[in-house]
DNA sequence: CTGGGGAAGGGGCCC
DNA sequence: GGGGCCCCTTCCCCA
C-alpha cells in the first residue's frame, strides 16, 4: 500500500513529492476501479469525521444517510488531524455499523458486499469505505473496526486503537516539538537530536541510530544481495533499489 | 544516475 | 488491553 494513503505524512517536516504521483497516470487504475476514492477524503478541520465509516450508533443513521453527494461531504481543503477536537479521543472509537439493510424494492447493488441501496448516491457513499471487509469478519464470527480518520478497517479493537494513535499522534518531541504515534518512535527520533547510535556494524564500526539502517547497512557488506531481479539476476541491498531497477533500469523486463 | 544513509511509518508478536 | 520490540517498508537526501 503506498504512503501517500497515509494522512498524517501532510504535516510531518518531511513530505514526499507526490507531485510526480500526480503527474503520472494511476496504473492501478483500471485494475481498481472501486479503489478509496482518495481525492474525496474530508480534508478540511472537519475531518475528524469521515461520514459513512464511522457511524457508531445504529439509531443515527438514517440523519447520516440521508442523500448527500460524497464532495459534498468532504470540503476541500489541507488535512489537520492537530486540530481534531477532543471528542476524537480513541474512546470514541468503536464497532462500525453499515447501513441496515435496505428496503427488498433497493435495487443499487454494492459489488463487495451486496448492500443494496434505493439510490446511486446512497450506493456511492457506501463505497466510499465499504471494502467488503466486515461482512467477511462477520461471516467468520468477528466484526469490522474502521478508523473514522481514514478508511482503514481492523478486525480487533486493538489494532484498530493502535492504528488512531497514527491519527492522534500522542508521543511528542520535547525538543522539537515533533509527535509521533508511539513512545520507541519518539525514541528513535530523540536520537537524532542526541546523536545516539547504539546499533554498530561488525564490519566496518559504522554506528546505527535504527537497527533497520543497520540491517540495510549490512547489506552493502554481502557478496550476494538480498534483493535479485527476476529478470536479469542483478541483485541489490534494499528493495527500493530493486524497485527502481524495474521500473527503469533492467532491460531484461 | 545509482547506491547508501537517515528518518520515519506500519503491522505483528510477545509479555 | 497496552506497551515494547521486531521486522519490513518507504521516502528523501546526498555523495
Amino acid at each position: 500500500m503506498p504512503r501517500s494513503f497515509l494522512v498524517k505524512k501532510y504535516f510531518t517536516s518531511k513530505k514526499p513529492n507526490y507531485s510526480e504521483l500526480e503527474s503520472q497516470a494511476d496504473p492501478f487504475s483500471a485494475l481498481l476501479p472501486e479503489r478509496y476514492p482518495l481525492a474525496e477524503l474530508p480534508t478540511g478541520e472537519n475531518a475528524a469525521c469521515y461520514p459513512t465509516g464511522l457511524v457508531w450508533n445504529v439509531g443515527i443513521l438514517p440523519a447520516l444517510y440521508t442523500p448527500v453527494s460524497p464532495s459534498a461531504a468532504s470540503p476541500p481543503g489541507p488535512l489537520d488531524l492537530s486540530s481534531q477536537s477532543s471528542s476524537s479521543s480513541e474512546e470514541d472509537e468503536g464497532r462500525t455499523s453499515d447501513p441496515p439493510s435496505p428496503e427488498p424494492a433497493d435495487c443499487f447493488q454494492c459489488t463487495r458486499c451486496r448492500k443494496s441501496y434505493s439510490s446511486p448516491a446512497a450506493l456511492s457513499r457506501h463505497q466510499l469505505t465499504c471494502t467488503g471487509a466486515e461482512e467477511r469478519a462477520m461471516a467468520s464470527g468477528r466484526s469490522a473496526f474502521h478508523c473514522k480518520h481514514c478508511p482503514k478497517e481492523y478486525n480487533s479493537l486493538g489494532a484498530l486503537k493502535m492504528h488512531i494513535r497514527s491519527h492522534t499522534l500522542p508521543c511528542v518531541c520535547t525538543t522539537c516539538g515533533k509527535a509521533f504515534s508511539r513512545p520507541w518512535l519518539l525514541r528513535g527520533h530523540i536520537r537524532t537530536h542526541t546523536g545516539e547510535r547504539p546499533f554498530s556494524c561488525t564490519h566496518c564500526n559504522r554506528a546505527f541510530a535504527d537497527r533497520s539502517n543497520l540491517r540495510a547497512h549490512l547489506q552493502t557488506h554481502s557478496e550476494v544481495k538480498k534483493y535479485q531481479c527476476g529478470a536479469c539476476s542483478r541483485t541489490f541491498s534494499r528493495m527500493s533499489l530493486l524497485h527502481k531497477h524495474t521500473l527503469t533500469g533492467c532491460i531484461s523486463s
